[in-house]
DNA sequence: AAAACGATTGAATACCTGTTCAATTAATCG
DNA sequence: CGATTAATTGAACAGGTATTCAATCGTTTT
């Protein structure tokens, strides 16, 4: 039994007036399924979507996709954030990836909006945000 | 005037039917407020709080506390990820740092809680990933 | 009071991520 | 058709991040 088990033994112990053996195979039993939850496979894709978002360039594009209201051409995009050409375009198609933003072609152009995961995120997030 | 602003200007070009220079004068006004939208430093703290969730451990100690609606002894998260307690400590200050859990000591053991942020977040982002 | 224990902190390092440069693709224009 | 333009891609480098180890702090126990 490892050093963490026996931690965890000894809180059961404080916490239950008696704790046996299968007492602290039952609460690892518990965590584990807390740790699990949903799928592995979409707790992985949700990290996906965090990352593509937590970065200035990328949060930034999606703020003003959102605020727009409206598809915006990558050349209008590249007044809105201080990066290369290039740049803004890893930016963009990692924001596609992970379902952030939809892209269409028009003519020469290219035209992005934001989708409505990223309106669900970026309400959720001003909100949480303003009341602290 | 620089190649990006001329890219704009023929874009809008295009797009409108004359176009001006202070049609892409003002166009660069309108996307520059989309940017700066909510001010810079809300902007910087909800970055801040999308960057302390988008790292396996720590959100899978976001959700395993949200998921467990209650609060849970370190030597309990402990068994949830897969880091060592020094690790696993770093974590969690992030995380609070974040506005994502809150700790508070109880005797000799230190317990945490998701906060109604992360509570919002995990949802909205997990019914977000369901429906894909 | 000393020892044991739970948890945190700071420093070091290995890894990952973001950005740019150069080259390329796809489309339009002359 | 060749040239120009909008945008993307891949490779490489620089900077940031996550994890661990060692040391420490604060409680509790003996």
């Amino acid at each position: 039994m490892s050093r963490a088990t026996d931690r965890l033994q000894r809180y059961l112990d404080d916490e239950l007036e008696e704790c046996r053996n299968e007492d602290v195979e039952r609460r690892l039993d518990e965590l584990s399924t807390l740790e699990a939850g949903l799928g592995a496979e979409r707790a992985t894709r949700e990290l996906d979507v965090l990352s593509a978002l937590a970065n200035e360039t990328r949060y930034t594009l999606v703020r003003a996709l959102v605020a727009a209201e409206e598809e915006l051409c990558v050349c209008e995009l590249n007044a809105v954030v201080d990066v290369s050409e290039s740049g803004l375009s890893h930016a963009l198609s990692e924001l596609v990836d992970a379902g952030l933003v939809d892209g269409r072609k028009d003519g020469r152009w290219k035209k992005y909006r934001a989708t409505n995961r990223a309106v669900a995120l970026v309400t959720v997030l001003e909100g949480s945000v303003s009341d602290e």
